[in-house]
DNA sequence: TTGTAGGCGTTATCAG
DNA sequence: CTGATAACGCCTACAA
C-alpha cells in the first residue's frame, strides 16, 4: 500500500495523498477529508525508509552502552527509550562491550543505519580510538554522552560529580569515626577513575598518609567483590569500612564480611554507588552513592533531540550526586 | 558518499561499485581491487536506508518487551540484541508496557519501521487486541513470540512450562514436610495463570482440598511481595511456605518473613521464579524456578533468523524449567 | 566483464 | 489548490 495506490482509490495525484499525510496547508478541505478517510480505510502506513531517503533523517536513535545488563543501564534505557519514542525518534540499543574495537565496530554499525543522533551511555567510551571513530565518521549528527564527554562541537557531554560524591562518602565515614579506608574497584574505567580521585582526596582531607591509601582491584561483578573484600580483611584487619566503585561489588563485599563473622556497619562500614535496587534487597540494606544515572540520561536525551530540532545548549553539565544513607553506615 | 561518487573516482559505473560492494561474480579482479581500495580509501559506508528500500528489507527486529527493567526482560535484550547483530541485524527495542493500547500503538510504530521481523518478549503480548492488530498488520512478516503463541501461519511461539515447573516447586516443599503452601502472585499475566493452574494441579495431587488453596494477588514489587506476605502470614499463621510469581516479588517476602522474626525455611520456606541475580542478594539466598528465559530468547531469535533466511521450524516448541535450589527451601 | 535504465516509496520543487 | 517531475542512494535486469 502506496501512495500511488491512495492516490488512485481517491482520485488525486500522489503528491496530494502525500500533503495531506504530512499535514501541509493549502488543501482544499473535501479533498484532505477524502483522502483522510481512505487512508484510514485502507489502513495506510507510511514507509519510513523511502521517506528518510529523502528527508535525509531515519528518526533513528543510536544508543550504545557496554551491557545493558548493568543495572543502572538498564534503568536509562528504559528512560530513554520512552523519551525519544514520545518525541517520534526509535532506539536502537547495541551492547557494544568493554572492547575498544568492539566499540568501534557498534559505532560503524550505527554509523551504517544513518542515525539522526548517538547517545553514549557510560564513561568507558572516552578513550582514544572511539575519539578518532567519532572525529572521522561521525562529526556530521550530534552526540551525546552520559557521563563523559569529548572535545569536539558536535558532542554534549552530561556529568556526574563522581569525584566529590566520592569525598562526601569519605567524609560521612570518617564523622562515623572511622579512621581505615579503603577502596574496592573495577578501576578500568574513567568512571572509577574518577571515584579514586575522590576517596584519595578524601583521604588527604583528613590527613592520611600516602602509605594508608588502600585501593583493591577486581572486577565488576558480585563473586568479584566478594573475594577481594575476604582477602582484603584477611589481611588487613584494622579496616573498618569500604567503599566500592559499584553497588553490585559492594553487595558482594557485604556478603564476604557477614561470612567473616564481622558486624555492619559496627566492625566495617559499607558504601556502594549506583544506588541500585540491589541495595535494596541485601541485608543489612546498603548506603549507595546516587549519581542520577537515570537524570542524567534523560538530560542527555533531552539535549540530543533539541539540538536535533535546531536549539541549542551547553556543551558540558554537570549533575551532583548524592549520598542515600541506609543501613551498612 | 555514495556509489556514484566512487564510481567517479573509479572510472566505472555505479553499477560495477555496487557488485564489489555485494561481492557479486563475473568482475574483473583488477577492477575489483581497484574498487575496493578506493572504497576503503574513501571510507564508504552503504546507505542501509537506500539499499533497503530497494531489497525491502531493513535488517531490523523489532523486539517489545513489557519493561526493560525486569531482569529477565534485560537479560533477553542483551542475549537477542547480540545474537541478531552477529546476524547482520539491528534490533529496535521497545518498553510496550502492560496496557493493550500502549502494546497496539509499540506494534504500529514497528511496522512503520518496516523492520523484517518481531520478537514478542513475554506472556503479556498474548491478549485479543494484540492478536487482532498482528492479524491485520503484521502478517507479512515473521514473528517469535516468547512465552507466548498465537496460532497464525506467520507466528512461531517459544514456550516454557512454567505450569509444570510450578507443579514441581509444590512436590518439592511437600518433600520437605510442608503443608501449608500458599501462593502470592501479580496474576493478570498470562504466565501467571499457567503458574497459579500448576500451584493448584500440584496441590490436589497431594489431596489438597479445594479451600486450602490459597492465593494473593499482589503487584510485581518488593514491596507488593513484602505487603502481601506480612498480612498473609499474620492472618494464616499456619502457613509454612509460600511461592511466588517471580523473584522480585519472593524478595519481599523473604524481608517480610524476616521482619516478623520467622526463620527460614524452618518455619516458612519460600520459592521464586526467574532465577534472577536478586536470589543471589538476598540473604537467605533464594531457590527459584528458572524458566530459562534466556534460552528461550536464544531460540526465539534462533528462528526468526532461520524463518528469514527461508528454513522451516515447528511453530511452537517448548523448554523446561528447573528448580535450582538454596537456602529459602 | 561492464554500463544503461528503471524502479523502490517518499518528499520537494515548480508549474499550472 | 493540485499535478508532473525530479530527486534520495542503491540494486538489478537487460543490453552491449
Amino acid at each position: 500500500m502506496t501512495i500511488y495506490d491512495i492516490a488512485k482509490v481517491a482520485g488525486v495525484s500522489a503528491s496530494t495523498v502525500s500533503r495531506v499525510i504530512n499535514n501541509k496547508e493549502n488543501i482544499k478541505k473535501e479533498t484532505r477529508d477524502k483522502v483522510k478517510q481512505i487512508l484510514r480505510e485502507y489502513n495506510y502506513i507510511p514507509n519510513d525508509q523511502a521517506r528518510g531517503l529523502v528527508t535525509r533523517s531515519t528518526k533513528l536513535i543510536g544508543i550504545l552502552v557496554v551491557d545493558i545488563r548493568n543495572a543502572h543501564h538498564t534503568d536509562i534505557a528504559f528512560v530513554v527509550e520512552k523519551f525519544l519514542r514520545k518525541k517520534g525518534y526509535c532506539s536502537i540499543i547495541l551492547n557494544a562491550g568493554e572492547d575498544e574495537s568492539e566499540m568501534c565496530e557498534a559505532i560503524r554499525i550505527i554509523e551504517q543505519r544513518r542515525v539522526d543522533g548517538v547517545l553514549l551511555i557510560g564513561s568507558m567510551f572516552q578513550n582514544k580510538r572511539v575519539k578518532t571513530e567519532i572525529i572521522q565518521n561521525l562529526s556530521h549528527i550530534p552526540i551525546v554522552m552520559a557521563n563523559g564527554y569529548i572535545d569536539r562541537s558536535n558532542v554534549y557531554g552530561v556529568l556526574v560529580d563522581e569525584y566529590e560524591g566520592v569525598k562526601k562518602c569519605v567524609d560521612l565515614l570518617f564523622s562515623k569515626g572511622k579512621n581505615n579506608i579503603a577502596f574496592i574497584a573495577k578501576s578500568t574505567t574513567p568512571s572509577s577513575q574518577e571515584k579514586i580521585k575522590g576517596y584519595i582526596e578524601g583521604l588527604k582531607k583528613h590527613n592520611y598518609l600516602e602509605k594508608d591509601i588502600i585501593i583493591i582491584e577486581t572486577n565488576n561483578t558480585l563473586k568479584g567483590g566478594y573475594k577481594a573484600t575476604q582477602e582484603l580483611l584477611m589481611e588487613k584487619k584494622h579496616i573498618d569500612a569500604i567503599i566500592y566503585s559499584e553497588d553490585i561489588i559492594a553487595v558482594g563485599g557485604i556478603q564476604a564480611v557477614k561470612d567473616l563473622g564481622l558486624c555492619i556497619p559496627k566492625k566495617v562500614a559499607i558504601i556502594g554507588v549506583d544506588n541500585t535496587i540491589y541495595g535494596q534487597i541485601i541485608s543489612p540494606s546498603l548506603t549507595s552513592l546516587d549519581n542520577k544515572m537515570t537524570d542524567m540520561a534523560l538530560q542527555a536525551s533531552n539535549i540530543l533531540i533539541d539540538d536535533l530540532e535546531g536549539m541549542n545548549h551547553p556543551e558540558k553539565i554537570m549533575l551532583f550526586s548524592e549520598i542515600v544513607e541506609r543501613e551498612t553506615t
